[in-house]
RNA sequence: GCGAUCGUAGCUCAGCUGGUUAGAGCGCCGGUUUGUGGUACCGGAGGUCGUGGGUUCGAACCCCAUCGAUCGCCCCA
């Protein structure tokens, strides 16, 4: 009698990323790099960990990240730590222990895993991936500029950019944010009882986000809330004119939606994201902003800094969807006939592979079924190998031959005795 | 954290108002057929019906719990 061995599942929201998926996956990634260095956009790794406090600081200890979605725990040291919800903060804290300063602005990307404890649903995870922009130590709209015609390029060499819109808020600087803030609460709080539930919530601790609620009672009240226009200061106006007009010139398309906010305390004047219908409710591909005050909530000098970030998830569902992964064909396809002619189609396999040419073997199972299963195999040429009369007997086939096929047939030949 | 739907073979699924030994296609393994050939046929392996309780003479099917998946809400990429 033994025990029936349990196989352990996988982490709730964590996913293995195979085949397809992972190919699109890949290519996202290979997509980021390549356009990054366009940009000029340096690399950088940062620890999946940090101290709570990188994170609870920056991020505000009431945002829902904070308070309910972070995976924390206490190492053998007794020090809490956190695995990162996002790769903004880390940066901020690498940027300013590592005297990164000297580098500004500096413009950096990087990419990997980060860990939100949500509930998981069409791309959402409990462990994600994205990719990350940022621009530290620029203050000028500019940088601004700079981010969003990057993130433009990135999906349209993506060729996912069809069906994504871009959409542009401002939300100020200090002064115009709180401003707006303020009548804001006093607008909603004069129907409070009226609003939905969520909303009723989201007056104490988030007021802006009462704007984008689906619930048609809050719909109401939104139509008609204050705009952040009314409240910008000249110098804010500037700034978000100055990001609009160079948008313009580089030719980048954009939506204003001046119900657009962020959910996290620390940004300041640009806010976007590029939205797609097409993800269900996970509608933001690509989100960002400008984020003035966070590296002074590490106790760091005031460094203007803007930064985007984009779940890969996300980004790879959307090139599956649009076909843009060609199956990558394998060149060669060998079928070991007789196991007696072993040696050869290794060594045939091997100078294939040299040649640069990809190949496989079928040379398992019946051998009388190894040429079906060959041919059932999608590849340029067929190199069936097989012994007659003692004597080492080579067949190629080709739907099209091509210069490829002649490549296979000059391998071939040259290891024929 | 809240709500809805769903869990049957490696994969995609069928399985009637609860009824005897749980099925198909694909895939896998073997055999036959074909022999410059992606064909066809035959056979085989593989399931404690997500898990644990309950109701019943009897449960894949009904009830409860739990785990997981999917899709929404919240939040966010």
């Amino acid at each position: 009698m033994s025990a029936k061995i349990e196989t352990p599942q996988a982490i709730r929201g964590t996913q293995d990323i195979f085949g397809a998926e992972a190919e699109a996956f890949a290519r996202v990634v290979e997509t980021f790099e390549r356009v990054r260095k366009l940009y000029r956009f340096r690399r950088a790794e940062m620890p999946v960990f940090e101290k709570t406090a990188v994170f609870s600081r920056s991020l505000g200890e009431t945002t829902d990240v904070v308070s309910k979605e972070m995976y924390s725990f206490e190492d053998r040291g007794g020090d809490s730590l956190t695995l990162r919800p996002e790769f903004t903060a880390g940066l901020a804290r690498a940027f300013l222990t590592n005297g990164w300063q000297q580098f500004a602005p500096l413009k950096v990307a990087t990419h990997g895993p980060l860990f939100r404890y949500e509930r998981p649903q069409k791309g959402r995870y409990r462990q994600f991936h994205q990719i990350d922009a940022e621009i530290v130590g620029a203050a000028e709209p500019l940088a601004d500029v700079e981010l969003l015609v990057m993130a433009d390029q990135l999906l349209k060499e993506l060729g996912i950019a069809e069906g994504v819109t871009l959409m542009l808020n401002t939300l100020g600087d200090a002064p115009s944010r709180e401003a707006w803030r303020l009548a804001l609460i006093e607008h909603f709080r004069a129907h409070r009882a009226e609003l939905s539930e969520d909303s009723q919530e989201r007056l104490e601790k988030n007021p802006l986000r009462i704007l984008d609620s689906k619930d048609p009672r809050d719909k109401v009240f939104t139509a008609d809330a204050p705009r952040i226009d009314d409240f910008l200061s000249a110098e804010a106006q500037d700034f978000f004119a100055a990001v609009t007009t160079g948008l313009d010139a580089a030719g980048v398309a954009w939506t204003r939606a001046p119900a657009l906010v962020r959910g996290l305390d620390y940004y300041r004047h640009t806010a976007f994201e590029f939205v797609t219908d097409r993800l269900g409710a996970q509608g933001t591909v690509l989100g960002g902003g400008r984020y003035d005050g966070l590296i002074e909530t590490l106790g760091g000098a005031h460094t203007p800094a803007v930064g985007w970030a984009a779940g890969i998830e996300r980004l790879a569902m959307l090139v599956a969807d649009a076909g843009g992964l060609p199956e990558d064909k394998l060149d060669v396809i060998i079928a070991l006939e007789d196991d007696a002619a072993r040696d050869f189609a290794i060594r045939a396999l091997a100078c294939l592979r040299h040649a640069e040419l990809s190949a496989d073997m079928i040379a398992t199972g019946s051998p009388r079924k190894r040429f079906d299963k060959a041919a059932k195999i999608n590849a340029g040429v067929l190199v069936a190998i097989n012994r007659r009369d003692g004597q080492l007997v080579t067949n190629l086939r080709s739907a099209e031959p091509d210069g490829r096929y002649a490549a296979v047939e000059q391998v071939i030949q040259s290891l024929l005795p």
